[in-house]
DNA sequence: TAACAATTGACAAAAATTTGACAATTCAGT
DNA sequence: ACTGAATTGTCAAATTTTTGTCAATTGTTA
C-alpha cells in the first residue's frame, strides 16, 4: 500500500526535454507512431535507454506497436510540468536579458514574461517585448502582487548573489541563472544554472584534444610506414 | 614504450571549467594554496572526486601541502586549451548574437570576435562591439582568409542546419550552437550545443517535482497525525 | 484464422562513475 | 631533529547508469 516515491536520476531528467523536442517535431510531420528503435536512430541514443527512461514514468508504449507520438508527447509534457503556467521576470536588462525577453519560444510553452528589472536609470522605463523595465527596488513587491514563479538572473556576476539573496526572501519557486557564478539559494527554491562560458571552455577543450590527437596520429603514421602495423589502440 | 592515450570521460571534462572558475576566484583573493577538502566544500563536490579528476591529467598536488593555486590554474588552463588563441565569428545578429558579441569575458580568455554575419539587409553594415555585420554570402571566404576557428550559430532553428552544412565545407574547428536543434556536423568538427529551452524545461520539471512532493508531504502528515509514524521513506 | 515480424517492459549483465580508505609524504611547531 | 597533523595519489568497493537479451504481446498478412 505504501507508494514508493521513485527517485528519478538527473541523467534521465536532462534527457526529457530532448524527447519532448523530438516528439514535437514528429507531431509537426504528422507521424502517428514511433518505435524506440527509430527514435533512437533519430536522437543518437540506444533504444534500450529510451525504453528504460520512459518506463521510469510508466508504460506508455505497446508491444508490437510502439509509442503513439501524440500521447507520448502529452505524457512527457506533463512530466515536465508544462501543464502549469509560469509567470517569470527577468532581472538585468542588458544584452542577454533583452535576448531572453525577445525569445518567442517561451510563451507557447506556458512561460509568461511579466516584468523586467534593472538598476540603471537610463534603461528603466524602456519597453522590451511589450514589457516595461522597472526599477529593481520594486522587485519583491512585484513578485508578490503578480504571483511570479520564476526569476531569470541576467545581471553581472558581481551582483548575482545579492539578487539571489533578495529572491530568497520571496516565495519565488525557481531561479534560472545566467551569471557565471554558482548561486546559493534556499533549499526549497529550485535552481537551474546556464554557464555559457563553461560551455565555451568545454568547446575549447574538445578542439584542443582533437588537435593533440591529430598531432599524435601523424607521429604514429610516420613510425608505421616502414614496419608492421601496431596492434590497434583503444580510443 | 607505447604511450597509452587515456580517454578522459565526458563527466570529468564538464567539471574542468568549474575548477577553472573557482581557481580563478581564489587567485583574485590572493589565496596561495588549496586542499582538495577545502575546494570540495566550496564547490559542493567530494574531495575524493576532485583528487581523482585532477589525477587524470597528472599529479599536480603535494602530499601534506595541497595544491598551489596558480600552478593548478595554469595547468587546467592548458588542459582546456586556453593557451591557444581562437578566432570566432557569430552567425545571426539577432538578440542572442548581439548579446554574445557584447559579452566581455571571452576576449580575456583568448577568444577573439572577428566577424558577425546575417542575412537581413537592414542589419548588414551595422557595427556591434567594434565589428561590422557582414552579408552571410561572404561567410566561407571570410573563414578562410581570416583563419576562423569557431563559428557561433545564433540563427533561427529553421536555418541552423543549413548554416552547419555550409560550415562543414570549410575547415572550421568548432561550432557553438545556440539554435534549439541537434546539428549534424562532420566527424572532425567539434560541436558544443547550448539548448536554452531544454534548460528551462529542466527547471520546469524540478519546480513541478517539488510541488508534487509538497502535496504528497501534506497528505502524509495528515495521515500521520492520529496513528504511529510510518517507517521512513527513501528519498 | 494462423503464422510471422515488430516491439515493449523487465531484468540481468556490463560499464562507467563516485566514494571511501590508507600508505606515503610533507609541513609546522617545539 | 622529532612528532603530529594535514594532505595527496592510488586502489578497491560501492553505486549509478547504460546496454543487451528475451518472454510476452500486438498488428499484419496470407
Amino acid at each position: 500500500m505504501e507508494k514508493e516515491v521513485k527517485k528519478i536520476s538527473i541523467a534521465v531528467i536532462k534527457r526529457l526535454p530532448k524527447y519532448h523536442r523530438y516528439l514535437g517535431e514528429l507531431i509537426q510531420k504528422d507521424v502517428e507512431k514511433i518505435s524506440s528503435r527509430k527514435l533512437s536512430e533519430m536522437m543518437g541514443l540506444t533504444a534500450s535507454q529510451i525504453r528504460q527512461d520512459l518506463n521510469n514514468f510508466g508504460g506508455f508504449g505497446q508491444q508490437g506497436y510502439g509509442y503513439n507520438v501524440k500521447d507520448l508527447y502529452r505524457e512527457i509534457s506533463k512530466i515536465l510540468g508544462l501543464h502549469n503556467k509560469y509567470n517569470f521576470v527577468i532581472i538585468g536588462a542588458g544584452n542577454l536579458g533583452q535576448a531572453i525577453a525577445n525569445y518567442h519560444g517561451f510563451s507557447e510553452k506556458g512561460f509568461h514574461l511579466k516584468g523586467i528589472f534593472d538598476i540603471n536609470p537610463k534603461i528603466i522605463g524602456m519597453k522590451i517585448h511589450e514589457v516595461q523595465v522597472m526599477d529593481i527596488d520594486k522587485l519583491e513587491e512585484f513578485i508578490y502582487t503578480e504571483n511570479i514563479d520564476i526569476a531569470v538572473i541576467c545581471v553581472p556576476k558581481e551582483n548575482a548573489q545579492e539578487v539571489a539573496d533578495r529572491l530568497n526572501k520571496t516565495n519565488i519557486k525557481g531561479i534560472w541563472n545566467f551569471a557565471p557564478v554558482d548561486l546559493r539559494v534556499r533549499k526549497d527554491t529550485v535552481l537551474e544554472q546556464v554557464h555559457l562560458s563553461d560551455s565555451l571552455l568545454t568547446l575549447s577543450y574538445k578542439i584542443n584534444e582533437k588537435l593533440l590527437q591529430e598531432r599524435q596520429e601523424k607521429i604514429r603514421q610516420r613510425r608505421d610506414i616502414p614496419g608492421h602495423p601496431l596492434k590497434s589502440i583503444k580510443t
